[in-house]
DNA sequence: CAGCATATTCAACATTCGTTGAATTATCAA
DNA sequence: TTGATAATTCAACGAATGTTGAATATGCTG
């Protein structure tokens, strides 16, 4: 899948940066404790990816290609199904949300990681606009617009406000911190990404057509 | 306000560590970056706050208090005021974010940067759960169960999880990344705490309304 | 096998980190 | 003013960090 044949250990020191950033964040890991976790000397992280700012958008980006193909892929299945009126608010959001699931659903671990990373990033004042925007921005856009086009007369500020909500339900969902566990004594599981997204969707299509399909009020 | 009076230096001390905790995260903010920030020797935080850790709990600590209280009375407030079926959704959300709003009103950067704190706490896997429920349940709960009497029939596990959605879009929220505002091209502003709300309000209460009361499905 | 490029380890560097004990200054009651 | 207590600075420590250049191992090609 990758484009160059990658040597397996230095696959495996992204794997552990990967899981070890998404915990600890960026400051909070050591090119000591990914290589120490990896098997493998130091100084091989900086041989394969140079800097430990290089190593880290590097397991950003990894496999950032591969989830926007999912997802917009998702979309288009979606659109194509949905007759000329184009989809439903909901039929968009489960687009935007199941590839995540279904990343999950493999048992990679990876991924997970991956997904806990983003979160951590997306939540990140000082990272958060820097480093989300290149990768995301043209699919949100799409998703964004998608919507519009099932929420005929909506203005910009409401919809932007709206998929704001939605973007950081799915953050903390994707951080899995375990605290909906701890609140819910065990009824809910931050790992069941599944459960989430089942309630995610109704949820956030439910705000959006409230605060979208308003009539139009004193400005 | 606060108990014992403190010294200038030393809450000079708490307000630049809560900027620049929030900011960069525990790990990514160095004592003598503090003690710097503050005019201050590096020595001089470990004698008023011990550890490292001691002073990111110090930080942590020293408003919640007082923002536990105001959310506390705005919930007692809206019981108060609202018959004897109790408040409405939009009504007890209300009193969960509105305060929240004022401490950024008063023009207090230092509340703004504790609640970007928050956010960054609540968001991570490591520090997530071990912090937030000490400080926070207690309250939360509450406003859980307020929301149950609003939703008369709501299944636990759906009460937890749209409350999840809620804490999401607030955390993301409270984290100020700029993102929607670049995403939006400037139509939302994240420092906007008050439009946010007007946002988040009618389409969380939306949210809970359509889960949580919808009717019973098949197991 | 020889040769070469790539991959990996080894050893070490200059810096920076959190922390501490001693020295100095400010505060303030007696 | 004196003396005691708290606040603050000074100086330094051992440990850990990111990074680099040289040395060694590995794998591939001819």
């Amino acid at each position: 899948m990758s484009r160059k044949k990658p040597s397996p250990k230095s696959e495996r020191i992204l794997d552990v940066a990967e899981e070890l950033f998404a915990l600890h964040g960026y400051d909070g890991v050591t090119l000591r404790q990914i290589a120490t976790g990896a098997g493998v000397d130091v100084a091989l992280a900086s041989y394969h990816f140079g800097k430990k700012l290089d190593l880290f958008n590097a397991v950003f980006e990894r496999r950032a290609g591969a989830l926007n193909e999912a997802r917009l892929s998702a979309l288009r299945k979606c659109q194509e199904s949905a007759g000329g009126e184009g989809p439903t608010v909901e039929q968009v959001i489960e687009a935007f949300l199941r590839p995540l699931e279904i990343a999950q659903e493999t048992g990679d671990k990876g991924w997970t990681n991956y997904l806990a990373l983003i979160a951590y990033i997306n939540n990140s004042p000082y990272w958060g606009e820097k480093m989300m925007s290149k990768l995301f921005d043209k699919l949100v856009l799409e998703f964004i617009e998608a919507l519009r086009r099932a929420l005929p007369g909506a203005r910009d500020e409401d919809l932007f406000w709206c998929y704001h909500n939605l973007s950081g339900a799915l953050t903390l969902t994707l951080a899995q911190t375990g605290r909906i566990d701890k609140l819910s004594a065990g009824k809910c599981l931050s790992s069941d990404f599944r459960a989430a997204y089942d309630h995610m969707i109704p949820f956030t299509a439910a705000g959006f057509r409230r605060v979208c399909s308003a009539e139009i009020t004193a400005n």
